[in-house]
DNA sequence: GTTTAATTTAAACAAGTGTTTAAATTTGCT
DNA sequence: AGCAAATTTAAACACTTGTTTAAATTAAAC
């Protein structure tokens, strides 16, 4: 599905005003405003508010799919695993207000519908790396015990805690500006979450 | 601060509705009728919506501080470590619904006035592990180069995750009801961070 | 028992919500 | 150019929102 030129300008306005005051307490006229067209014009291209939620998703999830094409020519090894966790973080670390989003409103009971792009997209995301380390286990690279999934939710939880508590964590950080904020996910928080899982594979007494 | 019995009847029925829809579609008339209450109680008892939140923050969140009284008398070691993420898991698995909630609302920037009580307890518990490891540190019992703020953040985000990706992990992991799930949070993912933190302190070449 | 204060109620308030309508305008096509 | 379809508009719709009011009821104090 590709949107037209005016719904991307909605698209964007509802990202803008999503992203940092949730869905519910944006009306559709702010997005209208924000996106210089008439409130109509909302309802006539996505059909209603939930419509426009859905393609948004429709819309953006897409950015957040780990490109396996680079991994698949890769050795299983240590270097892999940084590989693909360097892919993951930047892939979320791009649009980090619109992660946010997508997953703190498809947590809501409410939403269980909306959240089925999102259940896609976690679907293939936990396959990329847990076929990379059941590979690694199966060649005896990686100790064994080690499970996927759950050290995939490790990682997706250590990066979404950095967008949930930015204010905390950048004073207790002593992080400056928004920009510095997303350096050191780049740097030292990919750096800490390659440790992290590298030191799991290689513990001997795992589980 | 506390509350009388018709306050702690609107409490619940507003911890009930907020953690399962959120604050902002949860509107005060659910609320009334959920606790039996009359709509213009509320604004008497709280007066407003948001004075709602702020003394539900308040009433809540107490039960997230984590009891460092045990701990104290512990020599440190890698026990001691064990003992803490016990304790942090038991105390928010509790209330899991609630401190998801709770977390949610206070990202949102529109309400950082409100979450100062929420930042409140993540200093208090994001202190007591670092003492702890700061400690284990100095003794030469934890190998060196490990950021306290970025375990504290990995636990809680793994935690975290696995609040709002419920639905997904329940399928993923074959867990069939909301105890079961309750249950394998307090042993397996407990255990899963257990290792993983002790892991990391007894990697040598950390970070 | 009377009076004062606290509680509870139903009704109304004004503002905001998502959505629809029907007319106006623009666009694309032959 | 003329016609039909697509787009855009302002206005209205019906409904919900949080909050307030003023009267009614209950509780407490003397």
């Amino acid at each position: 599905m590709s949107f037209n030129e005016k719904q991307t300008d909605i698209l964007l306005a509802a990202e803008k005003l999503f992203s940092t005051q949730g869905f519910d307490s944006t009306s559709v006229r702010d997005i209208a405003t924000e996106a210089n067209v008439n409130v109509a014009m909302i309802n006539y291209y996505f059909g209603s508010k939930d419509g426009l939620l859905d393609s948004f998703f429709e819309w953006r999830i897409p950015d957040f799919m780990i490109d396996t094409e680079e991994l698949s020519f890769m050795e299983c090894s240590l270097e892999k695993i940084d590989k693909m966790i360097e892919k993951y973080i930047k892939a979320m670390n791009s649009h980090r207000e619109i992660y946010r989003f997508i997953a703190i409103e498809s947590s809501l009971k409410r939403r269980m519908l909306l959240s089925e792009p999102f259940s896609k997209l976690k679907i293939h995301n936990l396959s990329t790396i847990s076929t990379i380390i059941n590979e690694g286990i199966a060649k005896g690279v990686f100790s064994a015990n080690n499970n996927p999934t759950l050290i995939h939710s490790m990682m997706m939880g250590t990066f979404m805690n950095f967008q949930m508590n930015q204010v905390f964590l950048q004073e207790q950080l002593g992080i400056e500006s928004d920009d510095d904020y997303g350096i050191y996910i780049e740097t030292t928080l990919t750096h800490f979450i390659q440790t992290t899982i590298k030191a799991l594979l290689t513990y001997e007494i795992s589980m």
